[in-house]
DNA sequence: CGTGAAACATTAGCGGC
DNA sequence: GCCGCTAATGTTTCACG
């Protein structure tokens, strides 16, 4: 089921589903002029052909302590782990990929072109917090060289939402 | 009720709805052993106060053909805006965050401190489209002077579910 | 906080286009 | 193939103990 036709009707539904995931069958089968067992259907296949990844309640961080948000470049060591061994190596890439999962102050990373070589994205309760985490994680990794940090001052846009129409 | 008090239940009851956005209240109070209206309960209370701030589908991009994700560090102008008008006047960063509201492509758009002004995340189908937006878009607008892209290779670890535990 | 009954939503089966 | 109906099942919601 990893290819499957899109057509329009599923793109308003998908439209629909990613600014209000809790809106009913019913509710959507009228906003689009369809009856619901269709609407099901087309929601069922989506959901199944792994397009919908998923539903999730967005929080607010503000709210929850967590007020602080920085984007963090991480620079590796290049080439195999730490321990320089015979082959079949553990690389420091392997290593440091294994270690952002285990964070959770860490909610997103990826590995970028450029410069540096991991993009972080940090929520922390505050300074002290994120102080610590950058002193005894990210620094005191082995396979991390050096660290860039940029710190958000105001959310400007930020949606979840693919611009799909 | 911008302040509440938030319990340990209320902290499990969140865990649950940011993994998973679609359970039933009788599913949710299952899981933390109260019975469905007191849950439902704390979940209106929730929602109301804004720690809930919506529900949302999320989409797998590449099956929607927006395969290229891209953070983009943009740099502008200081002052006043482009016409420099006697007082009471337009900033750069008030054009420029007014012109992000109305670009699809622009998910995500925060004020950083460092070298660059703004981050932003940006989701399209491939580098034509991105080309198209840089040079079309983002260079075109008078307030921007500097624009520094990188690309995600790789998608380590993501998640819309803050570190609430 | 828990119970229970009414209102509402989901889902599978079937006939029709 | 995809749509829409109906009927059974399951869920949400609210007044009340």
């Amino acid at each position: 089921m990893a290819n499957m036709e899109i057509d329009a009707i599923d793109r308003r539904i998908l439209a629909i589903l990613q600014e209000n995931g809790r809106l009913s069958n019913q509710e959507i089968a009228e906003r689009i002029n369809l009856s619901p067992s269709p609407c099901l259907r087309r929601i069922r296949r989506l959901e199944e052909s792994g397009v919908i990844r998923g539903y999730v309640a967005l929080l607010d961080a503000q709210r929850l302590g967590l007020g602080l948000l920085a984007y963090v470049n991480v620079r590796l060591e290049k080439g195999g782990g730490p321990t320089p061994s015979p082959r079949g190596d553990v690389t420091h890439a392997d290593l440091f990929r294994a270690a952002v999962q285990t964070w959770p102050e860490v909610v997103a990373c990826y590995a970028m072109t450029g410069e540096m070589d991991y993009l972080l994205r940090v929520q922390v309760e505050d300074m002290a917090h994120f102080s610590r985490f950058v002193q005894d994680q990210l620094l005191h990794h082995p396979s991390v060289i050096d660290v860039r940090t940029s710190f958000s001052l105001d959310k400007i846009k930020e949606t979840t939402a693919l611009p799909i129409l």
